[in-house]
DNA sequence: AACAAAAGTTAGATTAACCTAACATTTATT
DNA sequence: AATAAATGTTAGGTTAATCTAACTTTTGTT
């Protein structure tokens, strides 16, 4: 559970790549070459990792087969990400800094070691739930509640949802979603949908209906 | 000037334990060892670093002289300055940080690379001249300018200071400051001079007059 | 079931940052 | 000026993280 030696940059990266590749629909392991493709390495820099990690009883792992992440392994990923979102947070929120350009800069910030400065930071804005793509923080013992999601295209005619995030995050969606003026936490209503193409009509604040794709529709994530 | 690949972490701590070294009173040069001392390694791990950072153009160095920084060494040290005194303002104003915290966490977060963040933390912060240790925050351009500190033992009976930093940054210092409520920017009395023993009555805010030792009045810095 | 393709591993090198032990140079002192 | 002390460098080794090339195991397909 605990850790003695702190990990490495390079160690918490693996971690939390393994972590992103498990935790999808129906699976709880990975793989040596899905790891090499997510951590921009090679394969055998990633066997090598893996049988580190192992050691460290951060993962369970044999040779030729998939790996998965153990519980203290998992708990330091989630702790990573943690702290990857709570700077996406300062950075958004307090910095300005626009939706597509947090993730690089939190990279970074996510690696910084002191638990006193996550906690402080934490409280400083807020105690917020979720980063500015709408994902959910992790609290300090590692729990990660997440509030179920659905895809604006699946919501229903009259009905009311709120904006938490994106499916897609690349720049030129990020970038209409800031002309439509669409953001966390804004409240949509589905006035209609088109049954010929999938398009929607929804409103937005002051009552402007607009007209969106379904491709649009299918890329934002949603509570209702 | 510009120098193309970025700098390791490592590299630039080297940069700032020299520009720290060289940048003291008739010194603008340092000498291996003292390097090792600061910088907590052996002097030949310094030999080989130097060697490399003069490649670079980092640094002027020849074979058992001094070495000294070139121009654009000095302005990359000054940049990781900077930054460092601009996380530490942040810590402290922001994240409310005691003084003789602040350090430990800045020296990891000097390093995290993206100009764009240091302008907006710039921005963010108001634009500090100062780090809560009174020391000056050089600009984004390299520039330090040098408010002119004295020392609170110097300062004239019945004339105003403001404190601006320390020269003492130890605990037990910094502690017994937090104690007497007394912070950056603490607006100081000089009430009585004791010829006796050169402590001195000073008065703050609703005129609570104290005394304090020409000890503890040698290591507050303040401007007129 | 055979075998080719895909996936994964081992072997052997490389680079950065460090070390210790041994050697070289500079400096300070008699 | 000779020599001891201090300072600095070279040589050779270590560890972490990476790579390519060659090999092995597993998987998928006819």
């Amino acid at each position: 559970m605990a850790y003695l030696q702190p990990l490495s940059f390079t160690e918490e990266n693996y971690l939390k790549a393994i972590y992103s590749l498990s935790e999808r629909a129906e699976s709880f392991d990975t793989s040596t070459n899905e790891i090499a493709l997510k951590t921009n390495t090679k394969p055998p820099t990633v066997s090598d990792m893996l049988r580190k990690l192992a050691d460290k009883k951060l993962v369970t792992y044999e040779k030729y087969k998939r790996v998965q992440l153990t519980k203290s392994g998992r708990q330091v990923a989630i702790q990573v990400i943690r702290k990857h979102r709570l700077w996406e947070v300062f950075l958004h929120d307090k910095l300005e800094f626009t939706w597509d350009k947090v993730h690089e800069v939190a990279e970074q910030l996510e690696h910084i070691r002191s638990e006193e400065l996550i906690s402080r930071l934490e409280k400083f804005l807020g105690y917020p739930t979720n980063d500015p793509h709408g994902d959910p923080i992790p609290s300090a013992n590692g729990e990660l509640t997440q509030a179920k999601r659905i895809i604006l295209s699946d919501v229903g005619e009259g009905k009311v949802c709120y904006v938490v995030g994106v499916k897609d995050s690349t720049s030129p969606f990020l970038q209409y979603l800031q002309q439509l003026n669409i953001g966390i936490g804004t409240k949509i209503k589905l006035i209609e949908r088109i049954a010929y193409d999938g398009s929607l009509t929804i409103s937005m604040r002051k009552g402007q209906q607009i007209s969106v794709s379904k491709k649009f529709a299918d890329n934002v994530l949603v509570t209702v």
